[in-house]
DNA sequence: AAGCGCCTCAACCGCGAAATG
DNA sequence: GCATTTCGCGGTTGAGGCGCT
């Protein structure tokens, strides 16, 4: 290869976003979708490398990511396709659509893989490290074993819990930067003296104050897209008399083939929108267009759904009772 | 309160793949 | 078919937060 590294040049800013550089990001891409990152900088004024933008808007900025804690069924999602997959972490990202693969692969190495190793140290049984299968059976096991008593947790830990009666922790990126710009706003008016930031800020805020959160979320049947909606979800329990703890668990139960497909599709058709012609994303075009779009792609694109995700919509639906059957085919 | 060490996660780096001319 | 450019992925790093002593 030999190409040098794009970051090299001089003058090229590297380190932690400030929110001035978010918001310059966030409406370049509302204008143009993401896509043609080498022109990003040049076209913003941006003193960062192309790279840095796309990585900043796909692991940070893009619509619809969830950030908190990784529910019972998100790990044991993770340690399934991991151990599927290997560290394929762009590939089990499709399946959780709403999670980067920059936080898979954070959440695996600082969690998930100390769990797995614990749990083999302490296994009586000795195992070669490539048996990870083994291990991720048993962890499973003790992983849902353990999700009625996290979920109980969930309830008393304020500002943690997982989609429970806090949600907020699980604020979608929009709003994050929309509060966060609030605040920014409030705090420093002047400071944002970026031409390009001062001709977009009016149509940002135009158009990020649209996103409220919960056209983020999809219809709320107990998604497992789980984001930023307060009201609904209250109201949504209540009407229901669901414990705001087993909410979560709710959600995860109902997965189903459809939701699977879908969420896939659109994390891919957004990346896909990288591409350039057509921008499928959320936050840029109209979300039923989106999911009609996502849909036509699915039935005419997408073959039936493939025996991987069959078998973990499987596993989701049965929430893995014990030891599980790893398909001879992997 | 200060010092220390551990942990987390945003960001960077380098490489290979894909796209383009 | 080849060279170059651009993108995306996976591994790694390091700043900052947090808990413990």
């Amino acid at each position: 290869m030999g190409r040098p590294p794009c970051c090299d040049k001089v003058g090229i800013k590297k380190g932690p976003w400030t929110p001035e550089e978010d918001i310059i990001l966030v409406s370049y891409i509302q204008e143009h979708g993401p896509g043609n990152w080498r022109a990003v900088p040049t076209n913003t004024g941006l003193m960062r490398c192309s790279k840095s933008c796309r990585l900043r808007w796909t692991n940070y900025l893009r619509p619809g990511i969830k950030r908190g804690n990784f529910t019972p069924h998100e790990e044991g999602m993770i340690i399934h396709l991991q151990a599927l997959l290997g560290n394929k972490w762009a590939a089990i990202a499709t399946y959780l659509p709403q999670r980067t693969d920059n936080d898979i692969k954070n959440y695996w190495n600082t969690h998930l893989k100390k769990k797995l190793k614990k749990l083999q140290s302490g296994s009586l049984q000795p195992q070669t490290a490539s048996d990870s299968t083994a291990h991720y059976h048993q962890f499973l096991s003790k992983s849902y074993g353990d999700q009625r008593a996290m979920n109980e947790n969930s309830k008393h830990q304020s500002g943690h819990g997982m989609l429970s009666e806090n949600s907020s922790v699980y604020a979608s990126s929009a709003e994050n930067i929309s509060r966060l710009l609030e605040g920014w706003m409030r705090s420093s008016p002047n400071t944002a003296n970026t031409s390009y930031m001062n001709e977009n800020r009016d149509r940002f805020y135009r158009d990020f104050g649209k996103i409220v959160p919960s056209e983020l979320c999809n219809d709320g049947s107990g998604s497992s897209v789980q984001c930023y909606r307060p009201q609904q979800l209250d109201q949504h329990d209540g009407a229901n008399g669901i414990n705001p703890a087993d909410h979560d668990l709710e959600c995860i139960l109902s997965f189903d083939d459809h939701k699977l497909t879908s969420m896939a599709c659109d994390k891919s058709s957004c990346d896909s929108s990288q591409k350039g012609s057509e921008s499928s994303c959320g936050l840029l075009d109209h979300h039923d267009d989106h999911d009609q779009h996502n849909k036509a792609k699915i039935d005419n694109n997408n073959p039936p759904l493939s025996f991987l995700e069959k078998w973990l919509l499987d596993e989701s639906a049965g929430q893995v009772e014990g030891v599980m059957e790893i398909p001879p085919i992997f």
